[in-house]
RNA sequence: GGGGUCGUAGGGUAGCUUGGAUAUCCUGUCAGGUUCCGGACCUGACAACCUGGGUUCAAAUCCCAGCGACUCCGCCA
């Protein structure tokens, strides 16, 4: 409903502004009002006249329609000009929420790449990240009206694989081990083997080598592997809620020939360096490291790899964003260049930086990383003791399933509750702190508007409507339904600028006020006809909170 | 050496693209609060824009310089 009020206020003061000679209208959100204007300053040094006099002197150009309108009013405070909802809106909102609101089909698909972990072993907390962030921006873009396709690049050619596919002919990949785990146990193992013997090493490069070719034997040792791997990320995603509508495999690039394509085209149109052998290296304009996209020995390489796969994303939708870690981001640029070059729509970039430890790096071949399955079994199993304490009355199952939704919910928040470029060190001890950090709250918040609703079963009618205006007065419930209103404003926009740490903090706040509404306005207590419109108004703040934690991939508990 | 990102209370963090009212929120410390629907709650207080210039009526925000931090720089992926 907020952006209808800001559609109409725009509108109105266009009308106004119609004699003065301006450009836009400077609409910002503040305590102050719903909606401030600060034309008045910019109008100021263009007419030589005080701020405040501007000021004054549209507002008495603003008219406000009779009816059917959402504004109650507008003035001047100082050299701002202030708006302000009226009842109309209040009412609206709510009713809004009530009749399910859906944002409009927009036109265009949307593919996101995110996670793309190699298949050579488990998850660990840095994928976690990509793949929460990614996720969250396909859930925030789907809620904002949009066709969303996510994807998973599966690394399939890449060294580690083919160390891994060696290794397996050699040991057992454990099956009582969840696959994925199992997968790096013998990569870590072969890896030592390969890098202890220089004969080894050469079998590598022709098991590479016959995988590029297609050789059946070896595409089926190699998809034994990669699908083990797969299987076991896959079911740690799932714990998260996490799901890839499509899982493409690199090598499908290389046996299409569409890699070799993109070569021959890099050559025609770009500036190419040649050096000894087959090597290709290509400069981009503004970037001074060259893009190898052959080696000498006549190998492609993992960017132009990926050069073929974004021109095929990319024809295949209207808006490419890819989930990318820092150390990606020179690749990102040269990608970007190279793509342009070859007259491919580049993808929006969104480039994350990393989770490290406290006790420093992460290193899988030390045996010193966290995997993804292991923090989440701490993270619920610290929600588990925290459930079994203040609800000690629940049955097992019950409070295990509750645990797991605040156990995920805390970890979810706690990744994109900051922007992506920030750093997160990781402390074990904070992050399993699940008071006051963000999702709990939230979700306990929820859990008691749910238990209002529950105990005031046979109470709660759709029938308050006319009652309303004189009705829901209080400060802390208007606050409360200002915030409602602004939930399908807050996702578009983030949606938008694909900032989800917006939605974060948008439920963060929306609960808030829910808390605070809940401790001055008796709900069950007050009389009839209050009791029937505050009980509508937990009811739509129920429903919101929900959908807002959907958005960020985070369930919500009815009770906990 | 070159590129990038960043510097906001004791710690963390929003705001910076598009300059404008008392700089956001979490945590911390201190002081309060529940005859009531769930105390994983609420209210109040303390405390910050790296430094120096510049532009401007107005700078956390834009420009320049400095200092500091982190990070990337393989014919790996």
């Amino acid at each position: 409903m907020f952006i209808e009020f800001r559609n109409e206020v725009e509108h109105v003061l266009e009308e106004a502004l119609a004699s003065y000679d301006s450009e836009g209208m400077e609409l910002t959100e503040s305590e102050h009002a719903d909606i401030s204007s600060r034309i008045a300053f910019s109008l100021a040094s263009k007419y030589k006249r005080s701020p405040k006099s501007i000021a004054d002197e549209i507002v008495k150009y603003i008219k406000i329609p009779a009816e059917d309108t959402l504004i109650s009013n507008a003035v001047a405070d100082g050299p701002y000009i202030n708006f302000f909802v009226n009842d109309v809106y209040l009412h609206k909102a709510l009713q809004r929420i009530k009749e399910g609101i859906t944002a409009k089909k927009k036109e265009g698909k949307i593919i996101i790449e995110h996670t793309s972990a190699n298949p050579d072993g488990p998850l660990h907390i840095g994928h976690l990240r990509n793949a929460i962030i990614g996720d969250g921006l396909a859930r925030i873009l789907k809620r904002a009206g949009y066709e969303v396709e996510t994807q998973y690049y599966v690394n399939d050619m890449g060294r580690q694989i083919a160390v891994v596919v060696w290794g397996a002919e050699r040991m057992e990949i454990a099956t009582a081990k969840k696959a994925d785990h199992a997968v790096v146990d013998v990569y870590i193992a072969a890896n030592r083997m390969v890098e202890e013997h220089e004969a080894y090493q050469r079998e590598i490069e022709d098991l590479m080598g016959a995988y590029e070719s297609g050789d059946e034997a070896v595409v089926k040792r190699y998809e034994t592997v990669v699908n083990a791997s797969l299987s076991g990320i896959k079911a740690t995603l799932e714990r998260l809620n996490i799901h890839h509508d499509l899982f493409v495999f690199e090598s499908e690039f290389v046996r299409e020939g569409a890699v070799e394509a993109v070569v021959e085209e890099l050559v025609q149109k770009g500036n190419i360096k040649r050096r000894d052998g087959a090597a290709l290296l290509l400069h981009l304009d503004g970037i001074d490291k060259e893009l190898v996209i052959r080696r000498t020995d006549g190998t492609l390489l993992y960017t132009t790899r990926d050069l073929a796969y974004h021109r095929w994303k990319s024809s295949r939708c209207d808006r490419l964003i890819d989930v990318f870690g820092k150390d990606h981001e020179l690749v990102s640029k040269q990608l970007t260049k190279a793509l342009e070059l070859m007259g491919v729509r580049a993808p929006e970039f969104v480039i994350f930086a990393f989770v490290s430890l406290p006790t420093g790096s992460v290193s899988t071949r030390a045996g010193r990383y966290i995997s993804a399955d292991e923090l989440i079994s701490k993270i619920e199993a610290r929600a588990y003791e925290e459930v079994a304490k203040r609800r000690a009355d629940l049955e097992e199952d019950r409070k295990r399933a509750i645990a797991r939704k605040v156990g995920i919910g805390a970890l979810r928040y706690d990744m994109v509750k900051v922007s992506p470029e920030k750093h997160i060190v990781f402390v074990f001890e904070d992050a399993l702190d699940i008071e006051k950090k963000g999702a709990p709250f939230i979700q306990y918040s929820y859990a008691r508007a749910c238990s209002i609703l529950r105990a005031a079963e046979g109470l709660f009618t759709d029938d308050y409507d006319d009652e309303y205006n004189t009705a829901l007065r209080e400060e802390s419930e208007k606050d409360l339904i200002k915030k409602l209103a602004k939930f399908e404003y807050v996702v578009q926009t983030a949606a938008l600028e694909l900032k989800l740490h917006l939605v974060a903090k948008y439920a963060r706040e929306l609960a808030e006020m829910f808390n605070a509404f809940y401790k001055y306005c008796p709900v069950l207590n007050a009389e009839q006809e209050l009791r029937g419109a505050r009980l509508q108004l937990v009811y739509c703040t129920k429903t919101v909170l929900g959908d807002v934690l959907d958005v960020l991939g985070i369930e919500a508990p009815d009770v906990m």
